[in-house]
DNA sequence: TGATGAATAAACATCA
DNA sequence: CTGATGTTTATTCATC
């Protein structure tokens, strides 16, 4: 049952479903999946990269003869150099927020991945120069046109440094039906072959099962709170579910990086080379594991045939999509259902939470318009706006209404008249609104006022899947890392990865709502759902008693914003 | 399948 | 008259 591959999401789904597989099966194959699936692409990705940028080099230094030429190659690599340093950080921080939630154990003075002595080792100018080198030793090889044929410098690179502990060996070829294979023979050595005591859940005397930190003093008391706390049970599988979600945005993430990166080197290697040694432009799309099948899902579906994520299960066929930012500016309006449609409420942590990202990202926030006026006028000081006030807030925290301004700013005012919670208040200087609170916390919680159980699941279900999110998110957008998916395609970005995980843990742990009891149904939603704040080090031993523990420091990211308003700078030069 | 909530579109009114 | 603001109605869609 344990076959040494890499299984596919929706085998792994599968798995989880049928439950099959003891705790300690579904654990150590998580980990691995988990482990195997990132080491796998990032070598892939790297060493791909490598053969582009170096084929890419030779063919220019090839062709480009004459000093202006040089130089304007020499730009070109400096661009690629940093898109790739780019990328590299990229999954540094990917990498690290992995670490962080215990999917990865990097060994102490071991690099964890190759892309390590790469990022680390290597600046610009030491890769131009090192790329020289290589295309200096095989330029006999630029007339083969085969673009893998004598990368010594990537594959050197990449297995020499690869970590020991997995024994991985790439098989650059073998991305094909977005199936990953990576043979792995000494897959199960993994994590306790070599380090008896070392567990990919378990460092720094704390569980790091995602969401629980408890606190185990050794190994062998780590190992029962394992078995008892983390048993294959409802919980369990659910939080291995939003596991599966992380890992596989990240994937997601990594495939569109990919594509960017390759579009970028095709689109200079078409203008800059002859056709002759070039490698296909067409290769690139088959190079991306992961987006074939975004490929077939018809890409010139309509904007107004929404994919909602509402199969979380399934998210990469709706990820990586060959439609890029250049083709969002045409997205038109889009229903999509919004995270509280379960009532859970948009609170100010949730938007703070993702503002750095949705800042960036041309990606339509899963929040109701109700949600983001209500958190535009609590963050004022006076907690109290304008309509325009209301309008700069919306383009100023949401990079997706830069655009569309009729659309949305109608759809704003509409919701102002439309719910009582808006209150109109007159002014010396015109008239602003404010919000009620009371009327704000009514509307939602009738829908499930006569299932508590709903509520406590929606409770639960968040305490799993808002650490993992959040720090995913965190990582993100650390480096203000846009997600270039297009909201035509329904894509599933972090904020709808956070309803899209709500919303299956709500479903998966629908039947069992008898185990927690520290959710008294008179409370209100508001407060018993409030968001959490990660913390990065885990060592608290206050949150050593599971993951509903984690409700503890309601955060509103005091950094959030500066909370100046009135700028009126034109923020909406490029609407329509 | 109907009810409901939300998004979207649009008509219309008011006012500076 | 024009544009901003505000109200209201209708339609569509997704979900339950």
């Amino acid at each position: 049952m344990m076959t040494p591959q890499v299984i596919t999401p929706q085998q792994m789904q599968q798995i989880l479903q049928q439950q099959v597989l003891s705790p300690q099966q579904l654990q150590v194959l998580l980990q691995q999946q988990q482990a195997l699936m990132l080491q796998q692409q990032l070598q892939e990705f790297y060493k791909k990269q490598q053969e582009q940028l170096q084929l890419q080099l030779l063919q220019q230094q090839h062709a480009g003869k004459q000093p202006k030429e040089q130089q304007q190659v020499a730009t070109q690599q400096l661009a690629f150099q940093q898109q790739l340093l780019q990328m590299q950080q990229l999954q540094q921080q990917h990498l690290l927020s992995l670490q962080r939630q215990g999917l990865l154990t990097i060994q102490p003075g071991q690099p964890a991945l190759p892309l390590q002595p790469i990022a680390q080792g290597m600046i610009p100018t030491e890769l131009q120069q090192l790329w020289k080198e290589v295309t200096s030793a095989h330029s006999a090889e630029e007339t083969t046109g085969n673009n893998h044929s004598s990368l010594d410098l990537t594959t050197t690179c990449v297995s020499s440094s690869a970590p020991s502990k997995t024994s991985l060996i790439i098989n650059p070829h073998a991305s094909t039906n977005g199936q990953l294979s990576v043979h792995t023979p000494k897959r199960e050595s993994l994590s306790h072959e070599e380090h008896p005591h070392s567990h990919p859940l378990y460092g720094h005397g704390v569980c790091k099962w995602p969401g629980c930190e408890a606190v185990c003093e050794d190994f062998p008391s780590f190992l029962k709170h394992l078995n008892s706390e983390h048993a294959l049970d409802d919980r369990s599988t659910a939080q291995c579910r939003v596991q599966m979600q992380v890992v596989q945005q990240l994937e997601l993430q990594l495939a569109k990086d990919k594509e960017r990166l390759q579009a970028m080197m095709t689109h200079l290697h078409v203008k800059s080379t002859e056709p002759k040694t070039a490698p296909q432009p067409l290769n690139l799309v088959s190079s991306v594991t992961l987006s074939k099948s975004a490929s077939e899902a018809s890409p010139q579906s309509l904007p107004h045939t929404p994919t909602t994520p509402t199969t979380p299960i399934t998210p990469v066929t709706q990820g990586p999509s060959v439609i890029t930012t250049t083709s969002m500016h045409t997205v038109g309006p889009i229903r999509r259902r919004y995270s509280d449609k379960y009532n859970v409420p948009i609170t100010s942590a949730d938007i703070a939470q993702n503002q750095e990202f949705y800042k960036n990202a041309e990606v339509r926030p899963p929040f109701t318009y109700a949600s983001l006026i209500r958190q535009a006028i609590l963050e004022s000081p006076e907690k109290q706006l304008t309509l325009n006030e209301i309008y700069n807030w919306f383009t100023r925290m949401f990079a997706y209404f830069r655009r569309n301004a009729a659309t949305w700013k109608n759809a704003v005012r509409h919701n102002l008249s439309l719910h009582k919670c808006f209150v109109r208040v007159e002014n010396v200087k015109g008239a602003v609104w404010t919000v009620d609170e009371v009327e704000f916390q009514k509307r939602r919680p009738q829908k499930i006022s006569g299932n508590p159980s709903l509520i406590k699941n929606m409770q639960s279900s968040h305490s799993y899947c808002t650490p993992l999110n959040a720090a995913l998110q965190a990582s993100m957008a650390e480096n203000s890392i846009p997600l270039y998916t297009t909201a035509s395609m329904g894509n599933p970005t972090l904020g709808n990865l956070a309803s899209a995980i709500r919303e299956e843990l709500n479903g998966a742990m629908e039947h069992t709502n008898s185990n927690e009891s520290d959710s008294s149904p008179g409370r209100s939603p508001m407060q018993a759902v409030h968001p959490v704040h990660v913390k990065e080090e885990p060592l608290d031993p206050e949150e050593a008693e599971g993951p509903l523990s984690l409700v503890t420091t309601a955060n509103h990211s005091p950094d959030f914003d500066h909370d100046r308003d009135y700028e009126d700078e034109p923020v909406n030069e490029d609407m329509e």
